[in-house]
RNA sequence: CAGGGUGUAGCUCAGCUUGGUAGAGCGUCUGGUUUGGGACCAGAAGGUCGCAGGUUCAAGUCCUGUCUCCCUGACCA
């Protein structure tokens, strides 16, 4: 039977398989797996064949006994393990940790990372990427030239070697790459290129939470492409929208509900930039869409339609001072005036970043909350809250500033559109324990309005029910989300300051054009749980799944049980079928709890009953109900059809 | 970084107020009875009570210091 040519080949290629993919296969563990004739086979094959799910493996898929691999399940969760994603990976055995932010993965959870990362190798190497790898320690030296040695701060992980050099562990690798290249890229017939990475990461969070949702030690893939021009099919805009539609494909790929929305660029720096996030409501961060035009935005970035606004709203009332003392809230503050939040106004004091720092007054309705972005905008440069001590040495009264400090104080004053929308406002006294009531635009800011010395731009976090700014009578919704990849557009911030650059055609030397394009590799698996459980476990998108087929075996010791559950898992295998088969002596219940804990889409009973039945039970994760009972020769087809349903 | 909490068996936790033999459930191991949604009986193994000092005849418990981990916020490609 061996000796038929087919076979051979198929053994080859699951040889190939298994050196190529790393997904290693455990036929030679299951004793009856052992020469097999594959072109029994060939019938199922053509049986389900039209409905074969893209993700399945092109040759054999892998069989794996629980008994032979750590699959560490337990009843309870910790008592601090909070959201979904961290109480199931932990409970159905996928991850330990091993202190604040550093997790162990598991087999199981290693299964689904390498998953993820096979179909993100996938589609950036159909886009043109290259992949390769770059060190996760490096000199920190490298970092001063753009100066994220501090901007990056604590973030960034430090030690020092035996020879007392300060070395980092990356936490991107914008510097690496960018210095790699000032030495590789010598000719602009180079371009446009692409290169990634799959590798660990390393950020010294401040506060790492909810299991793998925030990790010190995670899991990424970086890309960085490098241009001579923006435009153009070797441009950067070019290369942007290929990622974009990369980036859509992997996530769709992997069974996500996402969306992407526009995005702040943030300290990376850059022009463009879009967020990838996962659609939950356990998201940490904000969504503004637009239901009629399709606008979306992160809540950082999020535009908010024309407001009208007027400086002529004619004086209410006069002005009167308030004894307001111990009140930190803004919240507090009105009820003791008699007034809403929304009555108020809100006067944040920010500090230009250049080298002679100015002040700005950024002041929104105290029921808003002001976006540093937008005020770094309105500016024109990028602005801190200014420190304490600082602003309190400069006059200001923290704590009960109001825009009459323009009178005393030098300063840039924005205002948002709203805080204009009253006549009668409350707001601080510039006056330690004091508010006055009664403020107007009008009367006590006239000269500052005739002299034009009064800013007025958005510069508040948009909300629901804000206009939208892309449809005109449409409002915007609030969603939440995971983000679960980020891309920007960089321009030559990092070759400017690296000093990368090229001679072009016309013999002039440029700065390359870059950009950046990141995925939170152990972020999604977690994502993708916080997206899809239910209250016993994980239900994971096949795509993404540690395994697509679980076998249950009932009686394992009992005659015929292990071997018709080998027979099964070999014929799904052939089929490219990753099968797990749960042969432990247990009783049925707690089989059926792990199975569900960890939340394999395809799940087959055996038992003595069903093999004297000449049956087999069903059931998908997915499926609130019971297993059912279906003839034996039907099981393959049901997996598929199960399985194409995912797809 | 601010505030709050935590650390005792492989896991989840009690014991600490009021100092005096180290506890429970789950899990593990042995034997038996069981076997379709986390079984039952009998037995067993398993802990320098985070670490370091101190008080005391005696410290898991009181005092001081220190570390860890978690939560809320700040922070965050």
């Amino acid at each position: 039977m061996v000796e038929d040519g087919h076979s051979n080949t198929d053994a080859r290629r699951i040889e190939a398989q298994r050196t190529n993919s790393g997904l290693t296969s455990n036929l030679e563990s299951v004793p009856s797996l052992q020469g097999v004739n594959f072109a029994d086979m060939s019938t199922l094959n053509t049986q389900s064949d039209s409905i074969r799910p893209s993700y399945l493996n092109a040759a054999a898929g892998c069989v794996q006994l629980w008994s032979q691999t750590l699959i560490p399940t337990t009843r309870e969760a910790p008592g601090d393990a909070k959201t979904p994603s961290h109480i199931f990976l932990t409970r159905a055995g996928y991850v330990r940790q091993v202190g604040a932010g550093i997790y162990n993965y598991l087999p199981l959870a290693w299964r689904s990372l390498k998953k993820i990362s096979e179909i993100v190798r996938q589609e950036m190497d159909a886009a043109g990427a290259s992949e390769m790898l770059m060190p996760a320690m490096m000199p920190i030296e490298l970092y001063k030239d753009t100066k994220r040695d501090v901007d990056y701060g604590d973030l960034l992980f430090t030690f020092e070697d035996r020879h007392g050099r300060r070395t980092a562990l990356g936490p991107t690798h914008e510097e690496v790459i960018t210095d790699l290249m000032c030495g590789a890229l010598t000719s602009y017939k180079q371009f446009p290129l692409n290169l990634y990475q799959i590798q660990t990461k390393f950020r010294d969070e401040a506060r790492p939470r909810a299991g793998l949702l925030r990790c010190r030690e995670f899991i990424m893939k970086d890309a960085y492409s490098f241009h001579m021009e923006l435009e153009g099919q070797a441009g950067l805009n070019a290369a942007y929208d290929k990622m974009y539609q990369a980036y859509t494909n992997i996530f769709t790929r992997c069974g996500l509900d996402f969306s992407a929305v526009e995005a702040d660029a943030g300290p990376i720096g850059g022009s463009a930039s879009h967020e990838f996030m996962v659609n939950c409501e356990s998201g940490e961060d904000t969504i503004l869409v637009c239901p009629q035009s399709g606008y979306a935005a992160n809540v950082e970035k999020a535009e908010i339609g024309t407001r009208p606004h007027s400086f002529d709203l004619a004086p209410s009332a006069e002005i009167a001072k308030h004894h307001t003392p111990n009140m930190p809230g803004i919240d507090g503050v009105a009820e003791h005036l008699g007034l809403q939040a929304s009555g108020m106004l809100k006067s944040i004091v920010f500090q230009t970043i250049e080298e002679t720092p100015r002040w700005v007054v950024a002041v929104v309705r105290g029921d808003h909350d002001v976006n540093e972005a937008k005020v770094r905008d309105a500016v024109g440069v990028s602005v801190e809250l200014a420190p304490e001590k600082q602003a309190i040495e400069a006059g200001f009264i923290i704590g009960y500033v109001s825009p009459k400090t323009i009178d005393t104080i030098k300063q840039v004053l924005v205002v948002d559109p709203d805080a204009l929308g009253a006549n009668s406002w409350g707001t601080g006294a510039d006056e330690k324990d004091h508010h006055i009531t009664g403020f107007n635009w009008s009367r006590d800011m006239a000269t500052h309005i005739a002299s034009n010395s009064i800013k007025v731009a958005d510069i508040r976090n948009a909300q629901a029910g804000d206009p939208s700014p892309r449809a005109d009578g449409a409002f915007l919704e609030e969603r939440r989300g995971i983000e679960v990849g980020h891309i920007f557009k960089l321009g030559t911030k990092y070759s400017q300051a690296m000093g990368l650059s090229v001679l072009d055609k016309n013999q002039k030397k440029q700065d390359v054009i870059m950009g950046c394009y990141g995925i939170g590799v152990s972020r999604t698996l977690s994502a993708c749980i916080e997206m899809s459980h239910d209250d016993n476990g994980i239900i994971w998108p096949a795509a993404i799944a540690p395994y697509h087929v679980q076998i249950i075996a009932l009686k394992p010791k009992a005659e015929g049980v292990m071997e018709e559950a080998h027979t099964l898992a070999k014929e799904l295998s052939v089929q490219g079928i990753d099968v797990l088969i749960d042969d432990r002596d247990d009783r049925p219940g707690s089989k059926f709890k792990d199975a569900d804990l960890v939340g394999i889409p395809v799940r087959f009973i055996i038992s003595p009953k069903t093999i004297e039945a000449e049956s087999i039970e069903f059931k998908a994760r997915s499926d609130a109900d019971r297993a059912q009972l279906i003839p034996r020769d039907q099981a393959i087809v049901s997996a598929m059809s199960s399985l194409a349903k995912n797809d």
